[in-house]
DNA sequence: CCGTAATTTCAGTAATTACTGAAAATTATG
DNA sequence: CATAATTTTCAGTAATTACTGAAATTACGG
């Protein structure tokens, strides 16, 4: 790792420690900050020297990474060795990111709950429980829903919208106002 | 856990999967949806009978749930044991995760990447990296800057935001085109 | 297709994280 | 303020997860 500059080393450490907070391990997250920051795609051998890992441990992060669909495989002529580079758009890395950890978390939960609520209770805190699960589902549902829907805005749009920030609330009011004057019904 | 119905143990269960795929240990999880459909406050031996794990662990899963601010702390007249309960409001909930989250990994990794991207540099890949965390910081800052923003919205305007999903590009438009005639100047 | 380079798999081991029971500390109550 | 009830701490151990090196598999160039 010495043969990294400083301020990448820095930055790979971090997003090490960071990838263990969340289920991705420590290897997974500084092979795709190394990838992140390379100004050229890397091959397998590279990665492991410059992270000091043995190259089997490089092969399981890569294809990790792989499955979260953050890595870009690719062939140098004159080179059979594979490639690996991240992608540049950090706005299309981000949706990446969320597409998958929905599918792997919320819509399992989503099953799960919407299971749960439909089930046939004997018991008052049975009865309580789904209550409690049916304003989970709905909350959740809510949110990952409305994610899924901003996720088709084009870039432009989302971050327009994003620095309004709260000041979308003027707008909603408008919006109101105007269903007053107009007549309109819709939501 | 014998003593939980099937649909709570089901949920239990599910919760302590999810929990260890983000930073929270399956225990922490489990004892989370414990308190969150139990239809009453529970006390640490409560939890650890129901769960079938030591008083010990019970109070160290405790500790770190009350680090994230999601649970309630009260006594019951006439008993001197502390009874845990998980705050009703769903969107509450919500709220403190992401806050918890934001505080502990969001701002860090910010804090981290000013510092690389104001650093000085000696090396094109160097510049180059910093290029990238530069792109990663404006996108992280945007973000998370308009979930504070927007948590300051009451639910029921976030409601009606969230339900709206990408049709608020239409009302984005429109404000466009009001800022067109009214010769309006104002982001 | 053969030989070799590259990659993947996997059993064994190392490292980390989770959990327990006993003891210490804290707190409430007579 | 002494006692007992309750909670917390923590050292030791169990369980899990991460990592390695060797062997197997795959892919490529001749």
């Amino acid at each position: 790792m010495q043969n990294l500059s400083p301020l990448v080393q820095n930055f790979v450490l971090h997003f090490g420690e960071m990838g263990s907070r969340w289920g991705i391990n420590r290897t997974v997250g500084q092979i795709y900050a190394l990838l992140y920051v390379s100004d050229r795609p890397l091959n397998a051998d590279e990665i492991a020297e410059a992270l000091e890992f043995s190259r089997s441990n490089v092969s399981m992060g890569l294809k990790e990474l792989e499955s979260w669909r953050l890595t870009r495989l690719q062939h140098l002529p004159g080179d059979r060795r594979e490639y690996f580079s991240a992608p540049e758009d950090v706005w299309a890395i981000f949706k990446t990111l969320a597409e998958e950890r929905k599918k792997r978390e919320v819509d399992p939960t989503l099953t799960m709950l919407r299971g749960a609520v439909i089930e046939n209770t004997s018991t008052a805190s049975d009865r309580y429980a789904q209550e409690r699960m049916k304003a989970m589902h709905d909350l959740i549902e809510l949110v990952s829903g409305w994610f899924t829907d901003v996720h088709k805005l084009d870039q432009e749009t989302l971050v327009q919208l994003m620095k309004m920030g709260s000041k979308v609330q003027k707008l909603l009011e408008l919006k109101g106002k105007l269903k007053v004057v107009t007549g309109g019904k819709r939501t």
